[in-house]
RNA sequence: GGAGGGGUAGCGAAGAGGCUAAACGCGGCAGACUGUAAAUCUGCUCCCCCUGGGUUCGGCGGUUCGAAACCGUCCCCCUCCA
């Protein structure tokens, strides 16, 4: 049985670098699963790893989406499964490499996406969070009691499940798939990390990340791509409404608020193996991580 | 030197005698998470032995049963006049 690898963790802790020294080692190739390298185009921002970082090995699903495309974790699993398996049939370990929380989720753990997709007519969508509230804890109490009436999302998604099955979520999400992932977390003492993400936003944009911004606040300003960490902080800039440092530094504060969420994703939803990286010895952890792996698979 | 305005928690900013450990915003911390997830949402945020206690609103001194708020004085900051 070929093994499921995954590399997860906040931004910045070098989770592209490590996926790639664990593909040399284990004849893998690496599953891209972050929600915003599916696009073309969109390169700075995403810290997209270059094709000449890439050391031959295969990188798939970056570049596979226009930035007027849209996306879901629901696609994204069907695309990564069959991806899965086309790898194993060549004999490839798969590795994914990501920091998309729930997308990760959806596809290492026993997701079923049951119920329709949500669409922007249904009835639903004209009442007001109360409302909708006080209908789930008609329908549902128990599990009214850990939503929040402000989580309008959530409720909305609650409701539509119960419609369409006439019960609430599968436990899904405490089942892990059948693809037995061996999950690695790269993480960081908190200043350390930040400091990096600081400093990454800073080649970032010397690297061009300005004129990147002002390409998505032209063409794609109404799409998916818009809301992503170092585009959607320069628009006002762009309107005139604030300074560029000041833009700067509300993608520095996001890019750290980020990396805190994902933290507490990786820490509170999944199954992680840790490895705390010191930023001065990286090569270091990285042979930590390979003996680890060979010794799990031992 | 003269005339005004102002100094409030990490920052910004309300409050103009008791309902104030002090609204609100930001930042920070922690958390939630099934089809936009780099999104969305929640809680906490003076200190402590925390269903209670102790210190706060530039400093000091007063008035008052009671002061961040009133008076005196001193120290800073800003604007205007000289």
């Amino acid at each position: 049985m070929i093994p499921i690898l995954s590399i997860v963790g906040p931004t910045a802790t070098g989770k592209s670098e490590v996926g790639i020294v664990l593909a040399q080692a284990f004849n893998g190739e690496i599953i891209s699963a972050d929600a915003f390298q599916f696009y073309r185009g969109l390169d700075i921002a995403t810290a997209k790893i270059p094709l000449d970082a890439q050391q031959s090995i295969p990188h798939h699903l970056l570049d596979i989406l226009d930035p007027n495309d849209d996306f879901s974790v629901y696609q994204f699993q069907k695309c990564v499964h069959a991806k899965i398996d086309e790898l194993r049939e060549r004999g490839k370990t798969p590795i994914l490499v990501g920091g998309s929380g729930l997308y990760l989720k959806a596809v290492l753990y026993d997701y079923r996406f049951i119920g329709p997709k949500r669409r922007d007519d249904h009835p639903y969508v004209r009442l007001s969070n109360e409302e909708l509230y006080e209908l789930l804890r008609q329908r549902a109490p128990e599990a009214s009691s850990d939503i929040h009436p402000n989580q309008r999302r959530r409720i909305l998604r609650c409701l539509e499940i119960i419609d369409s099955t006439g019960q609430l979520n599968p436990e899904s999400d405490l089942i892990p798939s059948e693809l037995h992932p061996l999950i690695i977390g790269l993480e960081m003492e908190r200043p350390v990390l930040y400091q990096r993400i600081e400093k990454r936003v800073d080649t970032m944009l010397d690297m061009g990340l300005i004129a990147e911004a002002h390409m998505v606040y032209t063409e794609y300003r109404h799409t998916q791509v818009a809301q992503a960490i170092g585009y959607k902080e320069f628009f006002p800039y762009f309107e005139g409404d604030i300074r560029l440092e000041e833009a700067i530094r509300l993608v520095k504060q996001h890019s750290r608020n980020y990396a805190k969420r994902q933290m507490t994703w990786f820490k509170n939803q999944m199954d992680v193996h840790w490895f705390l990286r010191d930023a001065d010895q990286l090569e270091r952890s990285q042979k930590q991580v390979i003996d680890f792996v060979k010794d799990f698979y031992k």
